[in-house]
RNA sequence: CGCGGAGUGGAGGAAAGGUACCUCGGGAGGCUCAUAACCUCCAGAAGCCGGUUCGAUUCCGGCCUCCGCAACCA
């Protein structure tokens, strides 16, 4: 039987548009995908959006439209953005909202709750009525809504459910040592491990359905909704079945999660000590991204510097945002987006690079071959090793770095003279030419999957490109 | 001392205890298979101050500057 492999994006929250940072976290997840699909695994990739709570309910409200039909439409353009992005049409896209997920999450409580790590308190909250929004500390300046300087707040008392994370410090800190490699990179298991070392306290994990009804109800309490990050963090189980089809399940647990920085908490504390209250193993691996920041600033909508993925892959194409995503942002840091830089790397690596080379090599292939030689392609060890490492970066830089030398290769050899002087041995490097472009598309198959399959129909049909791959801007 | 990250040629990035690499840009030459593409060569760099060391840009400490995060914010 297949080795199975199950990986999962976070699931992004919809009350914006999606923003590249969504885009990085889903191409990269299907880069590691599609290639433990090349290795013939049995994968299981996952997505999805993250429909409920409070924020949901104002944007519908807002727009005068029930959460249902707001969620619907919002999703959908997350749907929308997977497949222009060219995501491996199998994933698994859920939702929140699906009948499925609720059942799941409301079972996933019942077993937190039957094991004793969840139980009810009252809890005060600093009420801003100039905002009508319960304030957290971390939003206040100096004990006052920025927004409404010089007003009381009001304290407001309301009864939750809380989730006992206060029990889970010594069996998470146990995890992440036992499992050094549990959280990539590195100094992120670090900062998580500070983090629980200095103490966990339990938070609340249900809201008052009179305040805030749009969420999954909480069983056995119909004044109650579960808090949305509870629920959404069990899509993760529900998509591979759980619990109904426990098979299904047992085969893809444990996954391998994709997520920013910002979720670091979420997803590698509050997720794993979840698990752990509901007698369940921990993830496999979390892999933290950095963030994309717009010409030196952080996106934000107030800033109006957000990045849509869609607008780059009407500029330049699917292909070319894959390949800015995985060479050019940091695999773990921040790293710096300017459209200057993109039309810059495009031209030189896509256009001037890859491109140019695939017709340099094909117009002499198409000219001076017969017939390309039939090979089994097999990609080289050490792209293997950085693929198996989730080291994107290097395996991408591995490729291009074959890509030089090819064109170094044409240069300093000169087989378009050759052929005409010594066919057999012009012949010969054309072959090898030929034989590598193939595994340049080979190696590009996760990264840039059109890219890569018209570069080998071209290698087998032995043509010149008609059009070239990427058109210069 | 809340936690963490970063300061590398004109720009953006990478690596490494001992000739600092790549891309773009600048200069010079070459080639003609190619998308005015490609190849070769040249100029140009490590915030500041200490320490460890035969030797540090790399390790350690301090300072300065920048940037995240600070949990019920999804």
């Amino acid at each position: 039987m297949a080795k199975s492999f199950y990986i999962t994006t976070t699931l992004p929250y919809i009350n914006n548009e999606p923003h590249v940072g969504f885009a990085l976290e889903v191409v990269r997840a299907d880069i590691i995908a599609r290639y433990h699909l090349s290795l013939g695994e049995d994968v299981f990739f996952n997505t999805g959006t993250d429909e409920h709570g409070l924020k949901i309910l104002q944007k519908a409200t807002e727009q005068n439209i029930s959460p249902q039909e707001y969620a619907d439409k919002k999703s959908k353009i997350f749907s929308d953005l997977i497949e222009k992005l060219d995501i491996w049409p199998e994933i698994n896209f859920i939702r929140t909202t699906d009948k499925k997920h609720i059942k799941a999450a409301q079972h996933f409580w019942k077993i937190c709750k039957d094991n004793g790590y969840i139980y009810k308190k009252k809890y005060k909250a600093k009420y801003c009525i100039g905002c009508e929004l319960e304030k957290t500390d971390s939003e206040l300046i100096a004990g006052e809504c920025p927004l409404h300087p010089g007003q009381q707040l009001e304290i407001i008392e309301e009864e939750n459910y809380f989730f006992r994370f206060s029990s889970f410090q010594d069996k998470l800190l146990e995890l992440y040592k036992k499992n050094p490699e549990f959280i990539l990179p590195d100094y992120r298991l670090k900062e998580i491990y500070n983090f629980v070392s200095s103490g966990l306290s339990d938070f609340s994990i249900s809201r008052l359905k009179d305040k805030m009804p749009w969420g999954i109800e909480v069983p056995g309490d119909k004044k109650q909704v579960i808090y949305v990050w509870f629920d959404a963090l069990v899509n993760y189980l529900t998509a591979i079945g759980w619990p109904e089809d426990m098979e299904k399940f047992k085969k893809y647990w444990p996954v391998i999660q994709y997520c920013g920085k910002d979720n670091l908490r979420q997803q590698s504390a509050m997720w794993q000590a979840m698990l752990l209250a509901a007698g369940l193993s921990n993830s496999k691996k979390i892999i933290i991204n950095g963030f994309i920041t717009a010409d030196g600033k952080k996106m934000s909508k107030s800033l109006g510097n957000v990045i849509s993925p869609f607008t780059l892959i009407d500029e330049y194409g699917t292909d070319a945002l894959r390949y800015y995503l995985t060479r050019h942002i940091n695999l773990f840091d921040d790293s710096d987006y300017s459209d200057a830089r993109f039309k810059e790397i495009y031209n030189a690596h896509l256009a001037n690079g890859l491109g140019n080379l695939v017709s340099r090599i094909m117009k002499l292939s198409s000219q001076y071959l017969n017939q390309t030689p039939f090979y089994e392609i097999n990609c080289p060890e050490e792209y293997h090793n950085f693929m198996n490492n989730y080291n994107l970066n290097e395996a991408i830089n591995f490729i291009w770095q074959k890509i030089g030398s090819m064109d170094e290769t044409i240069s300093v050899r000169k087989p378009f003279e050759l052929i005409k002087i010594s066919p057999a041995e012009g012949e010969k490097i054309l072959i090898d030419l030929v034989k590598d472009l193939a595994i340049i598309g080979k190696m590009l198959e996760p990264f840039m999957p059109k890219t890569a399959s018209r570069i080998i129909s071209l290698v087998r049909e032995n043509k010149f490109p008609e059009q070239p791959l990427f058109l210069r801007k």
